[in-house]
DNA sequence: ACGTACTTTCATTAATTTTTGAACCTACGC
DNA sequence: GCGTAGGTTCAAAAATTAATGAAAGTACGT
């Protein structure tokens, strides 16, 4: 029988310890976590993504975990989400069957993949939407001004949606 | 003395009835609410504004509780927050204390001046914070690669904080 | 200058979001 | 093929955020 994490002073086995986080870590983590607030994506996402971001080689699952003292269902939903929006990739070492995971290269390309999630759906339902306002408004007690502000309203919509998919080109690179 | 609304079957002074909002009330405030969720504004923000947005004339606090069926407390920090973002406008009509509430004529300034108020902060924290980070990194296990990224986070943050009052010059104008 | 119409404040409650962890898969190395 | 390392799921708990409303200002019309 194996144990998974011997001591280095080898009295017993235990769980294995991990390094505390040192302050540039973070700080680095505050950072993300900032950041990904203004997106709405929760503070462990931001914490795993930081770390993997921080990390000279790619780290695994239970690194991760103790690192960043978190529990394995964060982790794993942690990682599915960065996976998801491609912010992360794995590769294995051979005769493992353990992941390791480090970020893509391009943070550019990982970031407009969140906006383009999070606001692409959003301005797809509103373009009929807002039609139908500005018909529902026309019938009602029109008046100029509102229309003018809601036609506007309508225009911008329409401006974003073409636009976007120029900007942000659907995931097409590694 | 003067009953404020009296019902129209007379029998007492009792609170006074709004219209229940119209189908394309509701959907624009659905747009607004849709909208602002992605910039972590709460519900009952956007729902104020849109009603606001949707109206011929300015509306007064009662009859935005009223409409939308929310509390006062709510209606007073909706219109604060909206008031303090430049968002919205008053008038009064003379003679009345009251005030009445209309949208300001730039959407797109207002919507500036949100996202400036969300992400400027954030950029701004960071760049020192970034700095002391690659600092640490440095001293502690350097790899090229972990300080090209580091490197490259850091350029992102200094161009986005210049790029900022450029494209989203601080509130100036009416 | 008073009284009250109108608004704000803020402790409490409600709603929502995030995290946890034990049970449950699943596929790989043996 | 079996046993288990490695990972996922998801119902329940914890944490966070938003809404409520009674009490407390404030200033305006009289």
């Amino acid at each position: 029988m194996k144990t998974p994490f011997e001591k280095t002073d080898g009295r017993r086995a235990s769980r294995p310890s991990f390094e505390p986080l040192a302050t540039h870590e973070l700080e680095l983590a505050d950072f993300f976590v900032r950041m990904a607030g203004i997106l709405g994506v929760p503070r462990s996402v931001a914490e795993i993504y930081s770390l993997l971001y921080i990390s000279i080689k790619p780290l695994d699952f239970d690194l991760i975990q103790g690192r960043l003292g978190m529990s394995k269902g964060s982790v794993s939903q942690g990682l599915k989400f960065l996976r998801d929006q491609g912010m992360i990739l794995s590769v294995k070492e051979k005769g493992s069957r353990r992941e390791l995971w480090h970020p893509t290269p391009s943070l550019a390309t990982s970031l407009v993949s969140l906006l383009r999630s999070q606001v692409l759906p959003a301005l797809e339902q509103s373009a009929p939407a807002l039609q139908r306002v500005l018909d529902g408004v026309q019938s009602d007690n029109a008046s100029p001004e509102v229309l003018e502000r809601l036609a506007r309203l309508k225009r911008w919509n329409s401006r974003a949606l073409e636009l976007f998919p120029l900007l942000l080109p659907p995931p097409t690179e590694a």
